[in-house]
DNA sequence: CCACCTTTGAAGCTC
DNA sequence: GAGCTTCAAAGGTGG
């Protein structure tokens, strides 16, 4: 696996990790100098010295919140750190990572350079190959062989509508659903309407099946069981895709075969298994079973094929029905694409297996993201829903309450905050300030800046809600972990608020975190933000996530190529920076 | 064996 | 309409 990471494949993570390890001292150094020199190395330090006095304050002042981790998730999250440090180290050895023209540090700092690729057209400039060189680094991912070849087809060409596939760490997806913004306009047609793929073997454009579009569900009702899913077991990682197939059926349910890896983990990971019957590698290559349509309580019914249909098929008693059918599963949301996607390659730069460290640092990582980088997610998993529900238009997420059996609620209930936070929580939040630190100042902001809904709603969906000055307002990462970041606004919001001031109380956002979030948070980012916006010259360093996702949304709206494009200098855009902080501190 | 953890986002539910 | 809850993925962990 060396390898795998080594070449570009970190640049997200390792970026990633090499800002959220500043605020350690020593880390902290390393990681600015690996970075490159960058000049504005000494703001970094400077606002990592202040994450890390903030650190330590909020250590200090958040220790009821939470307490110290176990020992054993202690050392897990050590070892994180330690990973990341290494895979810093790889980058910068290797000399994989992507660095932006602009931005030789700074990898993540593409937005510029993806708008470079494409001609007005919104075809792939013949130029792009730089990019695409840098395939994402999922694909690097171990088991990824067979993606790399998968993939190998070409990347590039798979369409030239999909610009995505340039960027290292770009959306693989795009592809998929022929993310080429051009193809989504504020009031997108519906997923399955999008553009025509271009045949990654032929070149020739066609028509998506919905099922390309989006692999994620189940077995459309009609469509049944006709299409088994190559990606099922194509794609190495977490493999079974859950999405539907078209009433058509597809024999080819993805251009993804030709496309690059990561888009293909993400179709196949939705495949459902049943999509693809009795292929021998139903089963993921890991040999895990998806359990996508089918409940929990189901497991893989031994026709587990069936789709969603199943449900209907066998018509038992009522009771066994319900129990036998399919469970349908909701459309995995913008995060949860992406989770799916860089799991795999934080799992390979990292030696952490727990999910929910990982988890922390994707969520870390999504906020990092730029707008447009989260707008592709977002609009992938509007497309998703979009098709979700034109496959399964009874189906509503009412459906799958109680499923799960019901869990925390009865936990959280009854233990109460004490013991939710106590229990596990610990661990994140020694291990997620380190790293938040780092992204927080930038990212964090930016983050709120970006909120979900702003990214998605302001570049993409016309469904998204329009991004109001609320919604702007509303931090993402209302999850607690800001507040760590800085102690000082750790507090309860009031005090702290003033400083950012009330807009982010909206933030508070329903989000299920439940209370240890509750706090403020999103002020700090703000404030950050802020600070961070005076600097916006010096993009460099921190700002990667900055940048971008302060960008303002008008500005970064525009998904398509013509946009980007038009956003085309960084310089533009870090300037627009300011900009949308200052509304958003407003709100 | 099952629930939990963790993340964000969407949708549903409650008031 | 605001706020809260549940579920989506994932895999180690603990009871």
């Amino acid at each position: 696996m060396p390898q795998l990471n080594g070449g570009g494949g970190d640049e997200l993570g390792a970026n990633d990790e090499m800002i959220s390890f500043k605020d350690e001292g020593e880390q902290e150094e390393k990681t600015a100098e690996s970075v490159s020199a960058e000049r504005d190395l000494d703001d970094v330090k400077s606002s990592l010295v202040n994450e890390s006095e903030n650190n330590s304050s909020s250590s200090d002042s958040e220790p009821t919140e939470r307490r110290p981790p176990p020992r054993s998730d202690a050392e897990s999250y050590e070892k994180a750190r330690e990973c990341f440090n290494e895979a810093l180290r790889r980058q910068q050895d290797g000399g994989g990572l992507f660095k932006s023209p602009h931005y030789p540090g700074y990898p993540f700092l593409m937005l510029p350079d993806l708008a470079s690729p494409y001609l007005p057209n919104g075809a792939l400039s013949p130029t792009a190959p730089q990019y695409l060189q840098m395939k994402w680094p999922l694909l690097d991912v171990p088991s990824s062989a067979a993606l790399k070849d998968s993939r190998s087809p070409t990347p590039g060409h798979l369409s030239n509508k999909v610009p995505v596939v340039q960027h290292a760490h770009m959306h693989p997806l795009t592809p998929l659903i022929t993310y080429s913004n051009d193809h989504f306009p504020p009031a997108t047609p519906p997923a399955h309407l999008s553009p025509e793929i271009l045949d990654p073997k032929t070149g020739i454009p066609r028509t998506p099946h919905p099922s390309e579009l989006s692999p994620y569900y189940p077995l459309s009702p009609g469509a049944v069981g006709q299409i088994p899913h190559p990606l099922g077991w194509l794609v190495p990682q977490q493999a079974q895709p859950m999405y539907s197939i078209p009433p058509g059926g597809f024999r080819h349910p993805y251009p993804a075969l030709a496309m690059n890896a990561s888009m293909s983990s993400l179709v196949s990971s939705r495949f459902p298994p049943h999509v693809v019957p009795h292929h021998p590698h139903s089963l993921h290559q890991t040999g895990i079973p998806h359990p996508a349509i089918v409940s929990p309580a189901i497991k893989q019914e031994p026709n587990g094929e069936l789709s969603p249909a199943a449900h209907t098929k066998s018509p038992g008693p009522a009771k066994k029905e319900e129990e036998k059918k399919p469970h349908i599963k909701k459309p995995l949301n913008a995060f949860m694409l992406y989770m799916k996607e860089m799991r795999a390659k934080v799992v390979a730069e990292c030696t952490l297996k727990e999910s929910a460290a990982i988890n922390q640092i994707l969520g870390r990582r999504w906020h990092s993201l730029s707008r447009e980088e989260q707008a592709k997610y977002y609009e992938l998993a509007r497309k998703e829903r979009q098709l979700h529900s034109q496959l399964y238009p009874g189906w509503s997420a009412r459906d799958n309450y109680g499923k799960r059996k019901k869990r925390k609620r009865d936990n959280k209930a009854d233990s109460a905050a004490e013991d939710y936070s106590a229990r596990n929580k610990k661990p994140c939040v020694q291990y997620l300030p380190q790293e938040k630190m780092i992204d927080s100042p930038a990212s964090s902001h930016g983050s709120m800046l970006d909120s979900p809904a702003t990214p998605s709603a302001a570049l993409a969906s016309p469904a998204a809600p329009a991004p109001t000055h609320s919604e702007q307002a509303q931090p993402l990462s209302l999850t607690t972990k800001p507040e760590r970041h800085h102690p000082h606004f750790s507090l309860i919001s009031k005090p702290s608020s003033s400083s950012s001031s009330s807009s982010s109380a909206s933030t508070s956002s329903s989000s299920s975190s439940s209370s240890t979030s509750s706090s403020s948070s999103s002020h700090p980012s703000i404030s950050l933000a802020i600070s961070s916006s005076g600097s916006h010259s010096t993009p460099s360093l921190l700002s990667r996530p900055n940048p971008f996702t302060s960008l303002h949304p008008s500005l970064l709206s525009p998904p398509s190529p013509f946009h980007q494009a038009a956003l085309h200098s960084h310089h533009a855009l870090f300037q627009t920076q300011p900009l949308s902080l200052v509304t958003k501190s407003a709100d």
